[in-house]
DNA sequence: AAGAAAGTCAACCGCAGGGAG
DNA sequence: CCTCCCTGCGGTTGACTTTCT
């Protein structure tokens, strides 16, 4: 009946972090490296559970981390994004440096939705809200979105003409199953026309290559694990191409770019014909 | 100036995936 | 192949801040 928790809440702090254990957990972090969050915690002395380590430290205190502002670039970048990738902020954090997937997931939530309404675009579909109110049953732009599944779950023929001007790249890539997230329950996707080749514009203005990440000012712990945050450097030189889960293909050579081979790049897992995202 | 409403964002929760044994 | 454990992810919550009345 039910799962185990994941530490012992008796004894662990829950809340707002103090500037002590923050100074804790990036002491502990420096000397130490990162790894290992269920024991972090005890061998740190915090009285927190290492999930709350692992998330204040990637979401706050990780020495990486952009602070501010996002531009009007970044913005449609994320929305670019997210039509192509759906709520996979992780994936979407990653073509974006020193984001993470909580700060672009509330961005998203708080500023993006809103923008996208008040073009008249459905932050779901990413369609004019009349075409998306007409094809989904929606009569108002809160309903859809308020009826945001988390992934938005378009075929091609469904998403935004700017995502899909004429083809400077043309990928047939896989999409995710269904299930793969639980949650695409909606959005007019399952019983779409299959559409297992997308022409799709890749010139997303990335500005990260397919190449080894270059040298920073930011020294990375001394770590030979595969940290989470080497995962998280790492993961700012993902090639889209792994995201869209056309791995080991002759174009990309960015796996062989990687120190960490599997443990950096994570894809999605190729679809079955027929299934979206 | 005070209270209400809306907005923002850090943090929590539960689940899924993957590796180890 | 199965089970357990750990990590990471996405959805959600709620405290705090800002704006409005």
């Amino acid at each position: 009946m039910g799962r185990s928790p994941c530490c012992e809440k008796a004894h662990t702090n829950k809340g707002a972090w103090t500037k002590e254990e923050d100074q804790r957990l990036i002491g502990y972090i420096k000397a130490h490296g990162e790894g290992c969050w269920r024991s972090l915690p005890k061998a740190a002395g915090l009285l927190r559970c290492g999930k709350s380590c692992r998330l204040r430290w990637m979401n706050y205190l990780r020495p990486d981390l952009k602070r501010g502002n996002f531009t009007d670039d970044d913005d449609e970048l994320i929305i670019k994004l997210h039509a192509l990738l759906g709520n996979k902020w992780s994936l979407i954090a990653g073509q974006l440096p020193g984001r993470t997937d909580n700060e672009i997931k509330n961005y998203w939530n708080t500023h993006i939705k809103r923008k996208l309404l008040n073009r008249g675009m459905d932050p779901h579909t990413h369609r004019p809200i009349s075409a998306a109110a007409a094809a989904s049953g929606l009569t108002t732009a809160s309903n859809a979105a308020s009826s945001f599944p988390s992934s938005p779950a378009a075929p091609a023929s469904r998403l935004p003409n700017a995502l899909y001007t004429a083809p400077t790249s043309t990928v047939s890539f896989a999409r995710p199953s269904p299930s793969d997230d639980g949650h695409s329950s909606s959005g007019g996707s399952t019983d779409g026309p299959r559409c297992p080749d997308l022409n799709l514009d890749l010139d997303l203005s990335m500005s990260l290559p397919c190449s080894p990440p270059p040298k920073t000012t930011t020294p990375a712990p001394a770590s030979p694990l595969h940290t989470p945050q080497h995962h998280h450097q790492q993961k700012q030189s993902i090639c889209l191409c792994y995201h869209l889960g056309v791995r080991n293909g002759a174009a990309c050579t960015c796996k062989a770019a990687s120190p960490a081979g599997h443990r950096v790049f994570r894809f999605l897992r190729p679809m079955e014909e027929g299934q979206y995202i």
